[in-house]
DNA sequence: CTAAAGTTGTGAAATCTTGCACAGCGTGAT
DNA sequence: ATCACGCTGTGCAAGATTTCACAACTTTAG
């Protein structure tokens, strides 16, 4: 029985990397099984949204016993990494690419931030955080070098569109943008962009529109 | 005639967030109007979401001259802002915190951090990037003595909840979390959370399936 | 063994969001 | 003055996402 693997949508994938968050959580606490309406809680959805949100990563989930929080965990690996450890690159070693390299240089087994990129002299040649920081114009060929699928991009606004470009000409597959910029291309490479100041602006405005 | 005023969804109020950031690009480049296609492109829309997005602020938007880039600007401000300076805190200032206090206190005319607070004495008690940093034992005083009613938080997940939790004991009406913890609450507090991690994996999925 | 309680997987309904398409209008050309 | 063009505002359809609701199954108790 070989799974649907129609197309998974981005809401999915997103819920799904929160679920394991929580399921290792779980696993340290050693706990063995799980609901869908206890998984729900810690997420603010439904237990029926779990559930179908589980159903793409196969079919384990027993009725009355719940999800098996090791297999879980397992089988979301399966389709998140694809059982692959993943090497990223961060452009932009400034105070947010500084601050999101310390995060992430921790025990992540599934991917690992292996080279930095800058433009300043002052940075590059350097080893920030026990990784290599190279000078930008060496881009592709690192990027070559290291295999490297996806990006971080943490430059100026200004820089960020055409950095984009340069990290999309070395055939990147994915950006995770952290500028206030919109990037678009003609090209399919999945494009993430995290705009702060988005979210905050946002969160004004709620705060007044609440009770 | 008063604006219908029905409740805006949450994905409008993200984009008039960004189309206002281009418009004041626009402004700064001298253009004085803008049609839908050309913010649409701005954004990776359609012109008609453009406009749709666009009814709830108030109807200048002139038939075949477009929009009118500072009155745009003004009535977007008028809907998100209020014409009301917001006054925020950040909670923890760590590494992620104060460079998100750094890139927000550049120049903003609709917000301002006012007030830090930490736990570490190390840090409460001095001015970070020109900001008084308190104990967080003072959170509720301040809060109040500052009108603060927006929270960023910047805490280590272990604590985010706990944290939170007392931010909502202080009558505060929004919360911008950074934590990778989901935030469970009763209270009608508008919370948004940025959840760094969700987005990189969701970028490593997608790089490995288009095409 | 049977029944009760509680859970999964999923079709179908409900809701939310986006895109189409066109009436109506202002502009500039003729 | 008239007309063609291009843009806005919006009803409505299409699409995406969430929620409901129930059959099927497992476990536990009697
Ligand atoms: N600091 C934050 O908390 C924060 C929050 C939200 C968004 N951002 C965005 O993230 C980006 C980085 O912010 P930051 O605060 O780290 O800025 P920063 O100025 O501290 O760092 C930018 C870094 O990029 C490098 N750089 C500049 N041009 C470059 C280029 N062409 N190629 C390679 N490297 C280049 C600079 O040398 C510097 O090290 C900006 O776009 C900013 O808008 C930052
Ligand atoms: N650094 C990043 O780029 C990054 C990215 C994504 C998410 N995050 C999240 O943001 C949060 C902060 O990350 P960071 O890298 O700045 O960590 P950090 O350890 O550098 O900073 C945390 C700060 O919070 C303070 N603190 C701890 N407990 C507190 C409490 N109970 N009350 C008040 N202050 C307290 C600490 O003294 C410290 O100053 C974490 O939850 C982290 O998971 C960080």
């Amino acid at each position: 029985m070989t799974r649907p693997q129609q197309t998974i949508s981005e809401k999915t994938i997103e819920r799904l990397s929160v679920y394991r968050r929580y399921l290792k959580e779980l696993q340290k606490q050693g706990k063995e099984r799980v609901y869908s309406h206890e998984l729900s809680k810690l997420v603010s959805g439904t237990p029926a949204q779990v559930r179908r949100d589980l159903m793409p990563v196969g079919g384990n989930g027993c009725s009355s016993k719940g999800y098996e929080v090791n297999l879980l965990i397992e089988e979301i690996a399966k389709l998140l990494d694809c059982n692959d450890k993943q090497n990223i690159a961060l452009i932009g070693a400034g105070n947010l690419g500084r601050a999101l390299l310390g995060y992430l240089s921790g025990s992540r087994d599934n991917y690992d931030i292996v080279a930095l990129f800058d433009n300043d002299p002052e940075k590059y040649g350097r080893v920030i955080c026990g990784k290599r920081c190279y000078c930008i114009d060496q881009l592709a060929e690192k990027i070559k070098e290291y295999k490297i699928t996806t990006a971080i991009l943490a430059v100026p606004g200004e820089a960020a569109e055409a950095t984009a470009e340069i990290l999309i000409g070395t055939g990147i597959k994915a950006i995770l943008n952290f500028a206030p910029k919109h990037i678009t291309t003609s090209s399919t490479v999945f494009i993430e962009t995290l705009d702060i100041t988005k979210a905050l602006e946002k969160a004004i405005y709620f705060s007044r529109k609440n009770t």
